[in-house]
DNA sequence: ATAATAGTTTAGGCCTCCCTAAATTTTTTA
DNA sequence: TAAAAAATTTAGGGAGGCCTAAACTATTAT
């Protein structure tokens, strides 16, 4: 088993295909990785040999290949970093959706493992009960404190402080002058269905879910 | 001039660099670009020339490069994309700066037109100003457009989404009870005089100009 | 002005990632 | 079960990116 820093795009593509391919645990065809990849048979071939050498994947010639847990790890980080991404871009940014599992399908391969765990705070996703997700690369950094969060996922009676608003347009001026703008501190009366009760320095309101998932709070 | 689609990381970092180095708009060296990129002499004189076949560069040899009208777009629109990158990881996100500088200097030249402009408004920068950030790929693609507005400024006969409602008290609660709360589709039959005909999804109301004022909907 | 030094390019090599064409193995089917 | 068909691998090649070592050009200092 060869040396194994950081992998490549290609491979982490190959990987994640191989994932997708292998619901059942079967082994993955070489010809249905390279209609998928869109790569020639004979291209596949040469890089799951490769991805074999080092162990990511159990290749017999002629047979097909099925990921190594590690292999599976790999695939799993490289997913959760796509659906982080994802939602990052459709739901935050408003991307359309073709455009943003493109871009998010090139950038899950550069995200280090703290931009993913602040990008999915930001989403109200926990990574902590995912316990496969390791991180393959050698970036081994330091757990960010997690008390940036969306409006959506605090909890009932809990006051903080507005940090973010992510959007600027006509919403933003109309929040700010129901008090609701960066710097000043809120709290959360009651959640109940898509709507959110505030109440803020000056007055009370109650927003829309949608809204609520923009503003970014402090605790 | 050889074709130009879209321009590998290596190429782009290496125009960023250049343009890094020329301030004064000087020829840059290519020893001295060695030492920015840390690459080797060697690697450098072969990049530069295949930037040069291509139009964005100038290039004598052993007289160094400068960049070219294209070339400068090129590297604007880089910085451009670094420079949202990085404040959108360190202001939103609150990654530290040395790693934001990383990981922005990777994902650069993975954004699209579209998800750089939708960045830029979120941290509120107008890209329209920057008349010279000119986008050297083939992605062309439209502008979002947020309108929200009070419920006092819909159009007669024209259906919206509830928003926020800029109140919290018992008439909120009378509304809800009518299907009129955030996450709600409404439709505005008629206003005349300071009265606003209203129908939810459930029933018709009526409601006073100043009540109708608070509601804010989204088309 | 010319020799020494500093800077640059060329030559050649290695790896990845892609390809096509030919060889090989497996599967199908008659 | 053996020949035909399908799938897979091997062989060989090209471009991009990187390297080192050697050749070449420019600059500097005496």
């Amino acid at each position: 088993m060869a040396s194994m820093d950081a992998l490549s795009e290609s491979a982490e593509m190959m990987i994640k295909n191989i994932h997708a391919l292998s619901s059942d645990g079967q082994r993955v065809r070489t010809s249905d990785l390279a209609v998928k990849t869109e790569l020639q048979p004979a291209t596949v071939t040469e890089m799951i040999q490769r991805l074999g050498e080092i162990g990511l994947v159990d290749y017999q010639a002629y047979h097909g290949v099925y990921l190594t847990k590690q292999g599976q790890r790999v695939a799993n980080v490289i997913d959760h970093r796509f659906n982080i991404l994802q939602r990052f871009l459709t739901e935050i940014l408003g991307v359309e959706k073709d455009e943003a599992a493109e871009v998010a399908c090139r950038m899950e391969h550069i995200l280090t493992r703290d931009v993913e765990t602040r990008l999915s705070n930001l989403l109200g996703v926990d990574m902590e009960d995912d316990s496969n997700l390791f991180c393959h690369e050698i970036n081994v950094d330091v757990e960010p404190e997690p008390d940036f969060l969306p409006l959506t996922n605090l909890k009932e009676g809990k006051t903080a402080k507005v940090r973010i608003i992510l959007e600027n347009n006509e919403m933003t001026k109309t929040l700010e002058q129901a008090g609701l703008s960066p710097g000043n501190t809120i709290m959360l009366k009651k959640s109940k269905g898509s709507s959110y009760d505030i109440e803020t320095e000056t007055t009370t309101l109650s927003l829309d879910e949608d809204i609520a998932a923009k503003i970014i709070v402090q605790n």
